[in-house]
Formats: structure tokens, C-alpha cells, sequence
DNA sequence: CTCTATGCAAAGCTTTTGCACGTTA
DNA sequence: TAACGTGCAAAAGCTTTGCATAGAG
């Protein structure tokens, strides 16, 4: 994996190490599907290896935040991880009831940012662009729960 | 202030009762300028009488919720109340620089979150819109600071 | 070998909760 | 005077930190 292999040279360039731990992580935020909150990755660390402390997780989602490999939404006080290493830029789409939170290109906000620039000269900072409201199957459960 | 007497009927009506200190928060949030944090508010409410507890503060901005006289923005972990009352639908701009809040008109908003729910069938709750960037000033001082 | 990273345990922060007592209507 | 609300203290989450030790380079 290309991505991975220049981040642990950046890694070694800045005189960190790579270990198992961080190359745990990192396999687990590469296959999410979805953002997740640490206690996620934590659980799906241990899965793998009893021998990862969730201290060493934040420490290591902390440090690939530094590295941009991934990127921090949060929600209602939650923290959501999400890998970010090869992916188009996006925003969140974020149902309230069900929690799943769903990917659109960034482009779609586009307008609206490009908007906000010239109307107040403020700069939208377009990674952690979430947008919070109920999914298509929540309307649809709501809607025959009547 | 109509408003606040329109909540106190509604109040009543549910069976709470209208207690000074309840008066207190409701007349801070009243006079807020900006989102402020539970912290913020607490310090507040203690510069007009020491005799009430944070905890109050929390349960007291929880029932303004539920009323729709108070909305929370959560940003990066940390909760802000604002005072909803008469004021305009909006949504929030937030520089991440300089921690200010700024509000413009949700109408703004409206095609993109229009766009959401043609594509994807996601109906965007408006209350909790939060476009995190930099502000004008602080743009400038970047500039000048280089 | 050196210095970074880790595990463990403890502390920090914000927010919530249990309970006896005060207060409102 | 019957609920409801409050203060106090303690608990509950999530996240961070201090420190001795293990381990990468």
C-alpha cells in the first residue's frame, strides 16, 4: 500500500518508530467503513491482540490526526475517527437516530462555502463539514411506525 | 417580554414550576451576545448569586431545550448554548482560530440542504449546523503576521 | 545502546445522578 | 401539603498524563 508506505517513511523522517501497535491501528482505520469512536477501534484492536492498552490507541489516533491520515468529526460530545489517507474529500452526512454516518463529495457543498467566502470572507475548513438530520430508512421506519 | 411569558405558561402547564433560579439562567441566555459554554453561564449566574450549582446550570439548560428556547453546538468536545427564542433561523459559523460564533441567516443554507434531501434523501436538522473555518480577522491578522 | 513508545494506574474534565431537604403552586 | 426542584456529593464517561519498563532503530 502506497499511502501506507510513505507515512512510515515520514514517520522514520521525523524520528518516530513504527510498531506493532500503530501498524494495528492503522490496518483497522484502513478497513473501517464508517467513522468510529475510539472505544470501536479499541474493541476491534483487542480482537486482534489483548495487548494494546486504549491509551496507546488515542496516542496513536493522535498521532496519525498529525500525520492527516485521519481525521476527528464530533458529535454530540462523541469523538468519530475516520480514515482519511486516499479518500476524496467529503463531508458527513450524520443521522441523529440511527448514528450511521454517510459520505457525499465535498463538492456539493462547494457553493454554499464558496458563498460564506464572499458574503462574510469566512473560510469554511471543509474536514469537519458535518451535517446532522435523519437518513432516508429512518424517514421510511418513521413513516410506517404511524 | 413575550416570549418569556409564553414559556412560563408552558411551563405551568407541564407541571414545572418558574424558580429564581431557573429565572436567573433564562434571563443569561437572554442577554448572551454569543453561544456561551455551561461553564460560561455558570460563572455568570454566580456573579448574580453564589447559591446556585452547576448542576442546576445543567439540568436548568437541558429543560430549556426541551422547550426550544436553547440550542447546544457541539464543537470539537465542547458544548454551546444559545438562547433560540424570537431570533431567526440561523445557522453557525465558527472560527476555529479565534473561537468566535458568528450566525447568518439559515437561508443561505437552504439549496444546499434542498440538494441533500433530492440526492439522498437526507432531511438535514437545521438547529445543529456548524461550518467550522476561519473568520475575517483572523484571515487578516495571518496575513499581516507573515 | 539510546531514546521513543507502551502498559498500567491514576488523574482530569465535563456532565449526570442519587438523595434528603427546600420551595412552589 | 404534595410534588417538583435544588444543593451537595459522588459517580460516570471519555480522554489525558506520569512513570517505570519494554522495544525499535
Amino acid at each position: 500500500m502506497a499511502c501506507e508506505q510513505l507515512f512510515l517513511k515520514e514517520l522514520k523522517k521525523k524520528g518516530y518508530r513504527f510498531t506493532p501497535q500503530r501498524e494495528i491501528v492503522l490496518e483497522i482505520m484502513h478497513h473501517l467503513d464508517k467513522p468510529a469512536t475510539a472505544e470501536e477501534i479499541f474493541t476491534q484492536v483487542q480482537e486482534i491482540t489483548k495487548t494494546v492498552d486504549k491509551s496507546t490507541v488515542y496516542r496513536t489516533l493522535d498521532l496519525f490526526q498529525q500525520f492527516g491520515l485521519v481525521s476527528v468529526v464530533n458529535v454530540q460530545g462523541i469523538n468519530f475517527y475516520e480514515h482519511i489517507g486516499l479518500e476524496q474529500p467529503h463531508v458527513h452526512l450524520l443521522c441523529s437516530q440511527c448514528g450511521k454516518i454517510f459520505n457525499v463529495p465535498l463538492a456539493e457543498a462547494q457553493p454554499l462555502m464558496a458563498g460564506f467566502a464572499a458574503q462574510y470572507h469566512f473560510t469554511v475548513d471543509p474536514t469537519e463539514l458535518t451535517f446532522q438530520g435523519i437518513c432516508e430508512t429512518c424517514q421510511e421506519k418513521s413513516k410506517t411506525d404511524h
